[in-house]
DNA sequence: GACCAGGCACATC
DNA sequence: GATGTGCATGGT
């Protein structure tokens, strides 16, 4: 399996990369769209995103001293505007009560300490704690998402079941932590998740098929269908 | 008009 | 612990 992850990123990044994805321009602009993307269109983050930069609120102190309403106008186009504004005050108020508002201070903080206590503000789950933890902080874990739980049972590489730790362990104990590969390989999978396996999903011609076919060894499986 | 998109929290059993 | 439900908009 080491070899089939790794030889599953080398051939992704050969076919299609480096994609040079990257989810913002700032570290507080990554974390605030990994809160907004939260079962939502990419497109649609970057419109609220937009609409957050040109009201000058795309700051965690901006946003705490905002009304509601204006959270709720730049918000809409992303969908889920009354939850992702509390989420995202939510996330603002812990930054700023406890790091002055400065995520390089944030990130200053271990890898251990710091993903439990991500979690532990409300709206931030696993998906987006991570999310923020390797793009924005800087921090080597695996961004588990829909394309890559999709990428992987499709190819009979685990379970469409598999919980999100077990996934997430699976790729960190396979490959080396290495954040830069971490944040391209996760690149590559939005990138083909969106691009190329959902307009073709059973196609012959799939790169990853010929390479699964020939003989790469299988991964355990996840936690069976109920 | 139906369905889907890079989740999460909460209620209920 | 597992399952169901609400949250909302925009593209296809």
């Amino acid at each position: 399996m080491r070899r089939t992850l790794l030889s599953i990123y080398r051939l992704l990044e050969s076919h299609f990369g480096p994609t040079h994805w990257w989810p913002g321009d700032t570290p507080f602009e990554i974390a605030t769209g990994a809160i907004l993307t939260q079962n939502t269109a990419w497109t649609s983050v970057e419109r609220a995103i937009a609409n957050l930069k040109d009201a000058g609120l795309l700051d965690p102190h901006a946003i705490l001293a905002c009304e509601d309403e204006t959270l709720h106008r730049a918000l809409r186009p992303s969908g889920y505007f009354r939850v992702k504004t509390k989420r995202l005050r939510s996330f603002c108020r812990h930054l700023c009560d406890r790091y002055d508002g400065d995520m390089a201070r944030m990130t200053r903080r271990p890898l251990a300490e710091l993903r439990p206590e991500l979690l532990g503000i409300a709206g931030i789950g696993p998906e987006t704690a991570d999310d923020i933890l390797l793009y924005a902080c800087d921090k080597p874990v695996f961004v588990v998402d829909a394309y890559t739980r999709r990428l992987l049972s499709r190819h009979g590489l685990c379970s469409p079941n598999i919980d999100y730790e077990s996934l997430r362990a699976l790729f960190e104990s396979r490959l080396n932590a290495d954040v830069a590969m971490f944040r391209e390989y996760h690149g590559l999978i939005v990138y083909t998740g969106k691009d190329f396996c959902r307009s073709q999903p059973r196609c012959d011609a799939c790169p990853l098929r010929k390479l699964l076919r020939s003989g790469a060894p299988v991964a355990a499986k996840g936690k069976a269908p109920s």
